[in-house]
DNA sequence: GGTTGACTTCGAGCGCGCTCGAAGGAGCAT
DNA sequence: ATGCTCCTTCGAGCGCGCTCGAAGTCAACC
């Protein structure tokens, strides 16, 4: 019941390394220790890891992600603020997608430009 | 004919300290020089920084861009890798756009799941 | 002539997010 | 018992992309 932290470096694609870093700076809770004070990693462990990762590949800052997982610790009166957060950041990611596709336009222009030899 | 860097800045987003950074290492060529040894921008210049800066935004590493401007600088016979450089970079960002309209459907339901009170 | 202010070069420093290595402990195989 | 491997803590280091400050030059204005 539990793996270990290879393992959950495996199925997280976060290193060994970075899972305790993320423990240390309090991005997830102190995990379970077996008998011989190895970490053992639990299913929820695992879906906030990834609730994580989610968050980090959408560049929401470690910073912000440990307001939110403090939040997440105090309970369920937190959570009005929680989904404030959340609703914020996701402003940002589609303000983010809306950039990188006008840039994808330019980027799209400029190739064609290659392709028809008016490039400077 | 042609700015002051304050005036380069102003127009490209970029800092004084920055534009300075960038020609130190070989992503803009040499700016022309007043008689006084004052850095001059002209039309071109600007137009360059636009570009970079799209590149920049878009995620392009710096050490990237620096291939691309060199390429650039040797001439109209580099013109099909440069082409290379930016149709493979095109790629990253179709991926980082639908990595993130992905992402942002995630947030979408995890907000929906505090709005319905079903959340953890 | 003196002051102001924008410019110059140069090298050091910073913030972020890891990443790594040293030093040591526990469990298991031979 | 001797390795071997995987884990532990702790603190230092790194790569990127700037960012800043010191010290000096020069032009313009009062």
């Amino acid at each position: 019941m539990g793996i270990t932290i290879q393992e959950a470096s495996r199925t997280s694609g976060l290193s060994a390394h970075t899972l305790r870093y993320y423990e240390r700076i309090g991005l997830i809770h102190p995990v379970d220790r077996s008998v011989s004070g190895h970490r053992v990693y639990t299913g929820p462990d695992l879906d906030w890891l990834v609730f994580l990762t989610r968050l980090r590949s959408t560049g929401m800052p470690i910073a912000d992600m440990c307001r939110y997982a403090e939040l997440r610790r105090q309970g369920p009166e937190t959570s009005a603020e929680r989904r404030r957060i959340l609703a914020a950041h996701r402003e940002r990611v589609r303000e983010r997608i809306a950039r990188l596709t006008e840039d994808l336009g330019v980027l799209d222009m400029k190739i064609e430009m290659y392709d028809t030899r008016e490039h400077t």
